[in-house]
DNA sequence: ACTGCGTTTGTACGTTCGTACCATTTTATC
DNA sequence: GATAAAATGGTACGAACGTACAAACGCAGT
């Protein structure tokens, strides 16, 4: 049986947060295939049984490390709700600056968070995880709109949400300029805005006549 | 050294293909790390010896796994380019359809598409695959706007893509309902379409409303 | 300084893995 | 039907894996 560890020193539970650390690392590298005790013992420049003391099974390790980083992610995006605007931000700078979450940081580290959701669907455990973390983005991405002037922005931040996590997906497959994708997302996220301030009724109205041009 | 293979009976080919759709199934229910040799040759009812025979290494039969059924998809979405209308379709049964096509085929076969499109970032020989099937999507997707009387759907179609695959791995988090989900994706192919059908200029006239209304 | 508990780590065990080998069976060609 | 090529499948081997264990170590409180 592994995992008697109490933690009861902090030079204990740095070094476990080193070993997780290193197993996201790996992860992020190789997949969840890479994940092994030695491997991540090495990575982490400490012995190798120092991995069984703390995670009682490999499974375990993998779970708390990819379950740690999107706690982390969850954090820093609930940090980022407390942030203060300057007064007449627009519309175009809010855009950027949501887009900039999850699509500017690196098509790696995006990576890595889209793989942990989808983990999630597979581990029970991360679930509650992956919903707070959907929840945390979601939740500042109404708090900006709020700033913007969109007040019942509930269902507009979810399409917001869905629309930077899909160009983050897309963008994995490289086959669009890094410029190029970070305009298109801004482009539809000011349509949807625009959309939503226009009303349902505009909205009903334009593709009533774009029908009745067709024809 | 396996991968000797020459193909040159029919049946070595099913065996072959069955050995791929089993590997896949694996990787559905379990990631990557369920798929080794043995557990995919027992999945296709096989002796554990065939997969070295078609295989060179448990890499290439990963890979090839992966790739064939994102092969698949590019294929499906090919044809139903295809297919021909009704006349009067309008937006909301196409954008129905669209949906349908990566998000209401149940959540898990849209988590391994998705998965396998995040696979091709570490994967270098499958990068081809998963642009090619984003081309596909994106293609389908501007043919269908062209039904229905948009035109110059491109940036449009990348911009729905994008929605339709993050509203696919949004419901990965299990945090909304599957029908409030279909209507919120419906909603919001719908403001974007509206949106490109009004033009830019209108969308600037209404964010800049906005921001006065704030002030 | 002593004692107990948490921590650290070298080592080893049994299992499963990737892969190779080779005898056997099946299929294609003549 | 004979012959060669392809396909099949039982078996085995070394490496890497997950995990366990016990000895050694360090940091409390006394």
């Amino acid at each position: 049986m592994g995992s008697k560890a109490q933690l009861t020193q902090s030079r204990s539970r740095a070094r476990r947060d080193e070993l997780l650390a290193a197993a996201i690392e790996l992860f992020a590298e190789g997949g969840s295939r890479a994940i092994t005790h030695r491997a991540v013992a090495a990575r982490a420049d400490l012995p190798p049984a120092s991995t069984t003391y703390y995670f009682a099974t490999i499974d375990d390790l993998i779970r708390e490390a990819l379950g740690a980083h999107i706690d982390q992610w969850t954090a820093d995006l609930t940090d980022l709700t407390r942030v203060e605007f300057e007064a007449d931000v627009g519309i175009n700078d809010a855009a950027a600056f949501v887009t900039a979450i999850f699509a500017a940081r690196g098509p790696e580290v995006a990576a890595l968070e889209l793989s942990i959701f989808l983990a999630s669907a597979r581990v029970p455990e991360l679930r509650d995880n992956a919903a707070d973390a959907m929840r945390a983005f979601e939740s500042l991405t109404i708090a900006i709109l709020e700033r913007v002037g969109v007040s019942d922005g509930a269902a507009l931040a979810a399409a917001i949400v869905a629309l930077i996590a899909g160009t983050a997906l897309r963008r994995q497959s490289g086959l669009y300029s890094e410029p190029s994708e970070a305009l298109l997302l801004t482009s539809a996220i000011r349509d949807l805005v625009a959309a939503h301030v226009l009303g349902p009724e505009t909205v009903d109205r334009t593709l009533a006549d774009l029908r009745r041009a067709k024809a």
